[in-house]
DNA sequence: GCGGCGTCAACTTT
DNA sequence: CAAAGTTGACGCCG
């Protein structure tokens, strides 16, 4: 519990510390620069160091050069041009099985578990856009690619669905018909795998690296990527394990989504349905009985061993009907399994699993949360039902189950920043389109402000952090069902404000975020340098600055360009005047963000985005998630660090302990 | 025994 | 909603 103060032993160093960055860029900077879009200069030459050309400095932290490549990972020499597969390492896991029990109905007919290497030639021929880079190489070493961690499954994560949301963003300019031809998952999916840009590719009984009990995936084609469920439809993965005499299949992990007939009510039980026969809801198909075969006889086997299966819930979301969510549920162990007759009168495998004692909630989480959702009431520890009043369209709930403290110092709570007319941006920017604005339409000044792209795609999912987002607003007619219009929005996901262990007030979501989804803006008293000083001199304890000018680790959310053969500049800056600066108190008024701890390690990030008002355009800072996050985790983002030559002064305004217990956590964050 | 290639099945996705 | 689309397992062959 109090170990936490091992984590803040503080370092002496910087706190932006290169090394540390995992974000491996090619060298695609030492190139030509080629820039896609259809407004910018046509042609920029530029280091990664600069000198930049007009409108291409980067004046925002995350836009500082890629770091210099840390120590070459096994780069393959282009002499050895090896299928992605066959790194691939054999299977002989031993998984300390005893003497392999013989049976004559499998055993002997299965083939040795050798590792299988699939076509390296096999690739998504129609669905490529643009071809990657053929020199890219993905900065995923290839004993990761085996065996991943933290860092590789988070690497992994953050590109396929940075892909995804590129290729669903080129798809909604381009008016691609939904249905057939809109699978960005598996473009995605494809893009990276003919890279090896994966993680986890062993297969392994028991918990995967990386991959924690309550995370959540949005795709199949995730899990395949970073090796929790390799399957890309199958519901049962399996592998040929070798024993002391004999090989024999034990399952790995299952998704049950709802397909079959699973029995899945209760959060520590699942009856799961075998595969084959026909067996599943789709409608025509012929009904046989089931076989021992395939991922039912690996149930069956894993089921005798008392074998770990990894078990992945999924379940539509409520949020945005039609889409499934899946969720890692963690070990669970089949404890029976029987024979059951479907109505068609065909055989079907049930076998009942026992989720493994000890491990963190996770679909029991959701459940519970689903409950707290319909019924703010039934929250145990619930304060008030809305800390907003009725500020915004829907209620954030106050909670403490920790201790005693009623609530937090009182403040007035208000959705929106209070800007006043100084702090109004020079230019105006609406556009003209009568209906809402069609993305790849270029008319739309809205769209060409942001770089020729709608910055949103299906959602209102942000598609990459840049220097400024443009969005509509009251001065463009396109009217409030724009999809350039999100932020303003307000927010639109249930949370609760709760007392945190030990870093007082906190905000989380009661719903499943998807990475890029907006979150809320840092809404409060906008303020000046000035008034920044004043408050630091008179030594006003102010806890809640937002301050766009302290220094901030570069925020590592946007896919890699290169596999999409994009240069990946930021050129969107048609006003290079206009500098995204903003201090904002939220100490006596101020919104949920103010509740919003800092991490070294976070989910959320923050990214200026523009509209206008009363005629005027307005800076704001708007959230959104940098990961999928799971309902009831801590919403958290980085702070960042005031500045060493800063001149607000007070040693107390610069430094502030960390908690975060991350163990990236720098020690140190600025407040 | 290894590796290439064809086929098959599968609780997807829009 | 039906059909396109993917991976990995398996089987056959040289």
């Amino acid at each position: 519990m109090q170990g936490g103060a091992g984590f803040n032993s503080v370092p002496s160093t910087v706190p932006l510390d290169k090394s540390r960055v995992l974000d491996v860029k090619p060298l695609r900077s030492l190139k030509p620069i080629f820039s896609t879009s259809h407004e910018a200069p046509p042609y920029v030459c530029a280091t990664p160091d600069g000198p930049f050309p007009l409108g291409f400095s980067p004046f925002y932290p995350f836009n500082t050069p890629p770091s210099p490549p840390p120590p070459p990972e096994p780069v393959r020499s282009v002499a050895d041009p090896a299928p992605i597969r066959s790194f691939r390492t054999p299977g002989t896991e031993s998984n300390g099985l005893g003497t392999m029990n013989r049976d004559a109905s499998s055993g002997g007919r299965r083939r040795p578990g050798r590792p299988r290497s699939g076509r390296s030639d096999r690739k998504a021929k129609k669905y490529h856009i643009v071809a990657p880079l053929a020199d890219y190489v993905a900065p995923i070493s290839s004993s990761q690619r085996e065996d991943g961690s933290k860092e590789a499954v988070d690497l992994v994560m953050r590109h396929f669905d940075g892909l995804r949301r590129r290729l669903s963003q080129l798809d909604d300019s381009k008016e691609v018909p939904s249905g057939l031809a809109r699978r960005s998952d598996l473009r995605a999916v494809n893009l990276m795998m003919s890279k090896g840009f994966r993680t986890n590719m062993r297969k392994r009984v028991g918990a995967v690296p990386g991959i924690e009990i309550g995370d959540i995936f949005f795709f199949r084609m995730e899990m395949c990527a970073v090796g929790l469920h390799a399957q890309s439809m199958g519901g049962i993965d399996w592998f040929n394990v070798k024993g002391d005499l004999e090989e024999e299949t034990l399952a790995v992990s299952i998704v049950s989504s709802g397909y079959y007939n699973d029995d899945a009510e209760d959060k520590d039980v699942l009856v799961y349905s075998g595969q084959g026969g026909g067996a599943g809801l789709q409608k025509g198909r012929q009904t046989s009985d089931q076989k021992l075969e395939r991922g039912n006889l690996a149930l069956d086997r894993s089921m005798r061993r008392s074998s770990q299966i990894r078990v992945i819930r999924g379940m539509s979301d409520g949020t945005t009907p039609g889409t499934k969510i899946y969720v890692y549920d963690g070990l669970y162990i089949i404890q029976e399994s029987w024979i059951e007759k479907a109505e068609s009168g065909a055989g079907t495998f049930k076998y009942k699993l026992v989720r493994m004692p000890g491990q963190a909630d996770a679909f029991g989480l959701w459940k519970m949360v689903g409950k707290w959702k319909e019924d703010p009431s039934s929250r145990p520890g619930l304060i008030l039902p809305d800390l907003t009043s009725g500020a915004e369209t829907i209620s954030v709930c106050l909670v403490n189950d920790f201790d005693n403290e009623k609530g937090p110092a009182y403040f007035t709570y208000c959705s929106t920043p209070k800007h006043s007319k100084a702090f109004g941006l020079l230019q105006t920017y609406g556009c003209g389109c009568q209906k809402g604005c069609a993305p790849g339409d270029l008319n739309c000044s809205c769209i060409r402000k942001n770089n020729g792209d709608l910055p949103y795609t299906t959602g209102g999912v942000l598609v990459i952090q840049k220097q400024l987002v443009y969005e509509c607003s009251a001065s463009c007619p396109c009217g409030p069902l724009c999809k350039n219009r999100v932020a303003q929005g307000g927010i639109k996901i249930r949370m609760e404000v709760f007392k945190t262990k030990n870093r007082g007030w906190g905000l989380r979501a009661y719903e499943p975020i998807r990475s890029g989804t907006f979150i809320c803006e840092y809404a409060g008293d906008i303020i000046d340098k000035a008034r920044l000083k004043q408050k630091v001199h008179e030594g006003e304890n102010d806890e809640y600055i937002f301050d766009t000018s302290r220094v901030h680790e570069p925020v590592k959310w946007n896919y890699e360009p290169a596999l999409l053969g994009e240069d990946g500049t930021d050129d969107s800056s048609e006003d290079p005047e206009v500098q995204p600066q903003l201090i904002i108190s939220a100490n006596d008024i101020g919104n949920v963000a103010r509740f919003m701890n800092h991490s070294c390690e976070p989910n959320v990030f923050w990214q200026p985005v523009v509209w206008e008002e009363g005629g005027q355009a307005f800076l704001h800072i708007a959230f959104y998630a940098l990961k999928h996050i799971p309902p009831m985790a801590e919403l958290t983002y980085d702070y960042g660090v005031v500045p060493k030559d800063s001149d607000v002064g007070g040693a107390a305004y610069r430094k502030r302990k960390c908690l975060c217990g991350s163990s990236k956590c720098r020690g140190y964050f600025g407040l």
